[in-house]
DNA sequence: CCCTCATTCATACGTTCGTTTGAATCAAAC
DNA sequence: GTTTGATTCAAACGAACGTATGAATGAGGG
């Protein structure tokens, strides 16, 4: 236990909470007892609630950028213009891999991503910075490039649909229950993703 | 002005603030001040906030319901199997085409639903009937016998993510605003959607 | 031994929340 | 003109929230 392992079980434990039950569902109390901590450590470490969103944000967020960003790497050291299903591939496989620990988070990390990105509070979504930004454009760069005859708008959206998607197992369809997780919601993301950014343009 | 409007200027001003702002992030009290109601009014006519969005959920989803029901049959007395575009046009449009005033509304509709839909409280999605049960079976057998060399599981994979993509204006990409609306998102989505749950099976 | 400083702790503050209450209002029925 | 029943109103309830406070705690250095 490096500086305290209490800063990291409320890191824990938020993570947890804020996926399961989004940003406003979750209380500071409730992550204090689950992290067994005093309600006052929240406060201490991290400064506010929105803060500690932020910290638990950037740690799921970072690895992910880092294998997308990699992943991007890999196909422009081996092509100068990499495939739909390449980019597909790179960019949403790291969001359904999870954590750098490998273990079985990956759902729970997914989840957390787009509820976060789904919440409507700015508060929420205050916490990105320019990392995200340049691989974005890195990738839209590179989409645009493997789809010269879609319109940026429509690229735009298909981009948003990747995402989308990847929030799939957010989405209670009529309150049926799914277990969308693991390896094989990535091959099916992947198949489907693939297809739908390679549809031929819309005719307006 | 049946029997009051106030009922009508709750559930307008609900339904406004729920897309917005999402159900927990949204207190009766804006909800009446926005209506020019008294706070207990909700209580009066709803009973509970709770309530209150099973009423404005109900009245979102029912002319979706009906339209996509009626899709469903004009396709069924054309031909015994309707293709994946035109199901897909069937289901999905109507999730785009907002409620039956036809006013510009349709947008703020989607958001809700899908703000309903991902909110992790049961409470939130505790509104759903019969009804989406009996739609959401026909177009599940409708897609089975369209894509018959998909599996249940992928099949359920796919038609997750239709909801999913007509969902896509709620996502913001890294903070970048996109206004994805109108026509062109309805058609842009349905070619993505038509390519997505065409795609061949994935290979495990 | 004592001082220091980071951390933890119990406790409280002020605000906002959903809900409830009982009186006030008002048009329609008689 | 009075009664009735539905609706609206101001006011208050207790609970839960995020945050702040100041005293305890405890290990490490002098």
């Amino acid at each position: 236990m490096a500086p305290t392992d209490t800063r990291t079980q409320i890191l824990d434990a938020a993570e947890r909470l804020f996926a399961e039950r989004g940003y406003r569902g979750t209380s500071v109390r409730a992550v204090t007892d689950l992290a067994g901590a005093n309600l006052a450590a929240v406060g201490y470490h991290f400064g506010s609630k929105a803060e500690l969103l932020a910290a638990v944000a950037r740690r799921v967020v970072e690895p992910i950028n880092a294998a997308q960003s990699a992943g991007l790497d890999r196909l422009a050291a081996r092509t100068s213009d990499p495939s739909v299903v390449e980019l597909v591939e790179a960019f949403a496989g790291p969001l359904f891999d999870g954590m750098p620990g490998g273990d079985e988070s990956g759902a729970r990390t997914s989840r957390l991503i787009v509820t976060i990105l789904s919440d409507p509070a700015e508060e929420v979504r205050a916490w990105t910075g320019p990392a995200e930004d340049t691989i974005r454009d890195r990738y839209l760069a590179a989409f645009a490039r493997a789809l010269p005859s879609l319109s940026e708008d429509e690229l735009w959206f298909r981009i948003r649909g990747i995402l989308a998607v990847t929030a799939v197992d957010r989405v209670e369809v009529y309150n049926r229950q799914a277990p969308v997780v693991g390896e094989a919601a990535k091959r099916w993301a992947i198949t489907f993703l693939a297809a739908a950014l390679s549809a031929p343009p819309t005719a307006l």
